[in-house]
DNA sequence: CTGTAGATAATACGTCATGT
DNA sequence: ACATGACGTATTATCTACAG
C-alpha cells in the first residue's frame, strides 16, 4: 500500500494530516468499492470499454475534427495520463509542505466537504501515478458514507490490475476538533502527503455543515484548507486484504468520493459569505464530470456555451440507465445536502422587473458543429452518436433554450389536444350520453329554479342552450350574438336542486361533446387541463356537502368589446342579493402588464366588499375604487377587440390560462353581463 | 342557509447549480 | 452565454370551513 500519489486537480491542497491505520483501511475499502462500482457501472467487466460514458474508458481522438495532437481521456480506468501540468506537480509538493506547517499550525478550518482527501501512504517523493479517471457517482459501502448511502448491488469482480483511480477526497483531518487518534497520527507522520479521515460523527463534531459543503466560500484566508484535495491512487497499490479489512470495519469509512465541487466561485455575482449552494443536479454534475475529464477538448470549443450544448447533447444521448445513474448520484448528494443543512431552503432572488436577456446571434454553422463534435465523442466512445428525433434536424434547429422551450410547449399543446381528443372519444358512449343528457335536465331545472329568483334575469341561457348555441357558427357577425362562458354558481338549497347528488357529471365523468372547429367546444372537464377549463362542467359534491358548482354560459347580445383578459363571474347564489362580481386580469400568460383583479361585489352590502388575493390592494373597496381598478387595468390592453375566432384561439391557447370572455355594452354604461347589470356607476370608458 | 375568505390545486415562469 | 433539472414564487381557479 504505497503509492497514492497525490495529484492536486485545481487549487492548492489542503494541509493534510497524516493517516492511521484505520485510514488506510478505509482508503483502501473506498477504493475497493469504487473500483467495484467501476465495473458494476460499466456493466461489464473492466476490459469491456465500451460501455457507459462515467466510468468506462476510451481514448479519444479528434484529429479528424480539428487538428489536435492530444488525446482526450475520458473516465479512463485503465490508461496512463496524458499529461500532468507543472502546476499540478507543483501544488502537489505544497501539499505536503503544508502538511508539515499544519501539524505545526494546528487545526484548521474545514475543506470542501466532496472532496475528501483520501487517506494515502504515498509518500510525497514518489512517482506521480495520475492517469485521472473519473469516479462514477460514489457506489460506496453505505457503512463507508458518513451519510450512509445506499449501498450499491455490486456484485464482487476482480479488481482492475492496473490504472488509477482519481479519487476527490476531502481531508476532514485539519480540522477544529480532531479526533485524537487522527491527530496524533498526523502528528506521529507529518511527511506523508496524505490525509485522514474521520468519521461521521467527527464531521459534525468538528467543522460547520456550512465549511464542508462550500468550502470555496471560507474566509478563512488559508486557501489550503478550503480547497479541494484529490488524488490519483493507483488500483494497484491497494491489496485485496487492506479492502477487506476496511470493509470488515466500516464505520471508519466517512470518505466521500465524488465529483469535487470547485472551490472557485463560478459566477461573477456576489455570494454571502455564508452562502450554501444548491446541491447539484443530475446534468450539472455529469457537465462538471465531463469537463474535468477534458471530454470536450477545447480546441474544438473555445467557450464554455458551447461546451454546454456539446455536452448537452451529449447528455440527451445517453442511454437511460447512465442517466438514472447521474441522477441517483445528484439524489446522493441532495441527501448529504439536507443532512448538512436541514434547514436550508433554495431562495432565488426573483427579479420579476426587468428581466432582459440579450439575444446573441449565433453562426448559422455553429450548432451543426456542436452536434457532429457531440456525436463525435459519443462515437469514439463506441456509442451511437447523437440520438436525432424524427425530424432530422430537429436538435439543430431546437438548440437555444427558447426554441426548445417553443418546441416543448408545443408538444404540450399537443398531448393535451390528443388527451382532450381522447377522453371526448372515449366519452361517446351511449351510456354517458344518457348521463349527459339527464345532466342537461337538471341543470336547465336548477337554473329555472335560480331564475325564480326576483333578483335573477332570465337571459342567463341554460347550459342545454349555450350547447345549442356552440353548435352555431362562430364568427356570427350577422347576428352580433355571442355566446361567453360564464361562472355560475348554484348551491344546494331547499330551492335548488342539488346537482350533485343526481348529476354526476364534471370531474368524473365526462360530458361527452364533439370536438369542434368552428364552434367553442364543450370540453369534458375531466380531460382538461387547468387552463382549459372553460365552457360548462359541474364539480360533483359528496352529499354533505351544500353546493355544487357548474359553468353556466352566458348568452351575450352584444359583440365582445373588452379584451379577452377580462372576464365577469356571476354567483347563482348571490343573485338573490345581489352579488355580482366583476373581474378584470391581466395574466402573466398575457403579453400585458401585471395582473389587476378586481372580485365580486357583493350589492347585498352597504359597504361592497373587494375581494383580492393582492395583499397590495386595498381593501374593502368601495365602486369607485373598483372603477378605478378596472380603468387602469383595461387602459393598459392594448388588444384590438376579439373575434370569436381569435378568442377561440385564445381559449385554446395555454398562455391565456383561464380567461373569459366578457361583453360590455356599447352603451357604455358599465360592466354588465347578460344576466344581471352590475355596477352600472362604474362608468368605464369605451374602448 | 348564505356569503366570505382561507386553503389548495394547477399552471407558468424565474433562478441557480457548473465552468470559463 | 449555454445546457438541464430542481425548486422557488406568482397567478388563477376551485374547494370548503365557518361566522352570522
Amino acid at each position: 500500500m504505497s503509492a497514492a500519489a497525490l495529484d492536486v486537480d485545481c487549487p492548492p491542497p489542503p494541509p493534510a494530516a497524516s493517516m492511521s491505520r484505520a485510514d488506510g483501511k478505509q482508503l483502501a475499502s473506498v477504493l475497493d468499492s469504487v473500483s467495484d462500482s467501476l465495473i458494476d457501472f460499466s456493466g461489464s467487466t473492466t476490459n469491456d470499454t465500451s460501455s457507459v460514458l462515467c466510468p468506462s474508458s476510451v481514448t479519444l481522438e479528434l484529429a479528424h475534427l480539428q487538428a489536435s495532437s492530444q488525446s482526450f481521456k475520458l473516465f479512463d480506468s485503465t490508461a496512463r495520463p496524458l499529461r500532468r501540468s507543472a502546476r499540478t506537480r507543483r501544488q502537489a509538493s505544497q501539499a505536503s509542505t503544508s502538511v508539515e506547517k499544519l501539524s505545526k499550525a494546528g487545526p484548521r478550518k474545514m475543506s470542501n466537504y466532496f472532496s475528501h482527501a483520501a487517506s494515502s501512504s504515498t509518500p510525497s517523493g514518489s512517482t506521480p501515478c495520475s492517469a485521472p479517471i473519473s469516479i462514477p457517482p460514489a457506489q460506496l459501502d453505505p457503512s463507508s458514507s458518513a451519510l450512509h448511502r445506499t449501498p450499491p448491488a455490486v456484485t464482487p469482480t476482480p479488481m482492475p490490475d492496473k490504472g488509477a483511480f482519481e479519487l476527490h477526497l476531502e481531508s476532514t483531518a485539519f480540522r477544529d476538533a480532531l479526533p485524537s487518534q487522527a491527530s496524533s497520527s498526523s502528528a506521529a507522520s507529518p511527511s506523508r502527503s496524505s490525509s485522514s479521515t474521520t468519521h461521521a460523527a467527527d464531521l459534525d463534531h468538528s467543522a460547520t455543515r456550512h465549511e464542508r459543503w462550500a468550502g470555496h466560500n471560507l474566509n478563512d484566508g488559508g486557501a489550503a484548507g478550503s480547497k479541494v484535495l484529490s488524488r490519483s491512487v493507483s488500483s494497484s497499490d491497494l491489496g485485496e486484504g487492506s479492502s477487506r479489512a476496511a470493509a470488515e470495519d466500516p464505520a471508519s469509512l466517512p470518505v466521500s468520493v465524488s465529483i469535487p465541487r470547485s472551490t472557485a466561485p463560478s459566477h461573477a455575482r456576489k455570494k454571502a459569505a455564508d452562502h450554501v449552494p444548491r446541491p447539484r443536479n443530475a446534468f450539472i454534475l455529469f457537465r462538471s464530470h465531463a469537463h474535468r475529464q477534458g471530454l470536450v477538448p477545447k480546441e474544438l470549443s473555445a467557450n464554455h456555451s458551447n461546451i454546454s450544448v456539446i455536452i448537452s447533447h451529449m447528455w440527451r444521448s445517453l442511454p437511460t440507465e447512465e442517466r438514472e445513474m447521474w441522477a441517483k448520484e445528484a439524489q446522493r448528494e441532495k441527501d448529504e445536502h439536507a443532512l448538512l443543512y436541514p434547514d436550508y431552503k433554495f431562495k432565488p432572488v426573483y427579479r420579476r422587473e426587468n428581466v432582459v436577456r440579450r439575444s446573441v446571434r449565433k453562426e448559422g454553422d455553429e450548432e451543426e458543429k456542436n452536434l457532429k463534435i457531440a456525436d463525435h465523442i459519443l462515437k469514439s466512445h463506441g456509442r451511437d452518436g447523437v440520438q436525432l428525433g424524427e425530424e432530422p434536424n430537429s436538435n439543430i434547429i431546437a438548440s437555444s433554450a427558447s426554441e426548445r422551450k417553443r418546441v416543448r410547449r408545443a408538444e404540450s399543446r399537443a398531448k393535451s389536444r390528443n388527451k382532450i381528443a381522447a377522453a371526448a372519444a372515449s366519452a361517446s358512449s351511449s351510456l354517458e350520453q344518457a348521463h349527459r343528457n339527464r345532466a342537461l335536465k337538471v341543470a336547465r331545472r336548477a337554473v329555472r329554479e335560480v331564475s325564480k329568483s326576483p333578483a335573477t334575469t332570465s337571459s342567463a341561457a341554460s347550459p342545454a342552450d349555450w350547447h345549442c348555441a356552440s353548435q352555431q357558427a362562430w364568427d356570427g357577425t350577422q347576428t352580433q350574438d355571442y355566446v361567453a362562458p360564464a361562472l355560475r354558481t348554484v348551491r344546494r338549497s331547499s330551492s335548488v336542486p342539488a346537482l350533485a347528488d343526481s348529476v354526476n357529471w364534471g370531474k368524473s365523468t365526462c360530458t361527452p361533446a364533439p370536438l369542434s372547429t368552428d364552434g367553442p367546444v364543450i370540453y369534458p372537464a375531466s380531460a382538461l387541463p387547468q387552463h382549459l377549463k372553460t365552457g360548462f362542467h359541474s364539480y360533483p359534491s359528496p352529499p354533505h356537502q351544500r353546493s355544487a358548482t357548474y359553468h353556466e354560459p352566458m348568452h351575450l347580445s352584444a359583440p365582445l368589446h373588452t379584451p379577452m383578459s377580462a372576464y365577469s363571474t356571476v354567483s347563482a347564489s348571490g343573485l338573490s342579493s345581489g352579488l355580482a362580481g366583476v373581474q378584470v386580469s391581466r395574466s402573466p400568460q398575457m403579453p400585458i402588464s401585471p395582473m389587476t383583479q378586481v372580485h365580486p361585489i357583493s350589492a347585498s352590502q352597504h359597504s361592497p366588499t373587494f375581494r383580492s388575493q393582492r395583499t397590495d390592494l386595498p381593501r374593502p373597496f368601495t365602486s369607485a375604487g373598483i372603477a378605478s381598478a378596472v380603468s387602469n387595468a383595461t387602459s393598459a390592453l392594448d388588444l384590438s377587440p376579439p373575434t370569436w375566432s381569435n378568442f377561440r384561439d385564445m381559449l385554446a391557447s395555454p398562455h391565456v390560462a383561464t380567461s373569459y370572455g366578457n361583453a360590455r355594452r356599447p352603451s357604455g354604461t358599465g360592466w354588465q353581463s347578460s344576466s344581471r347589470l352590475v355596477n352600472a356607476d362604474i362608468g368605464l370608458p369605451m374602448r
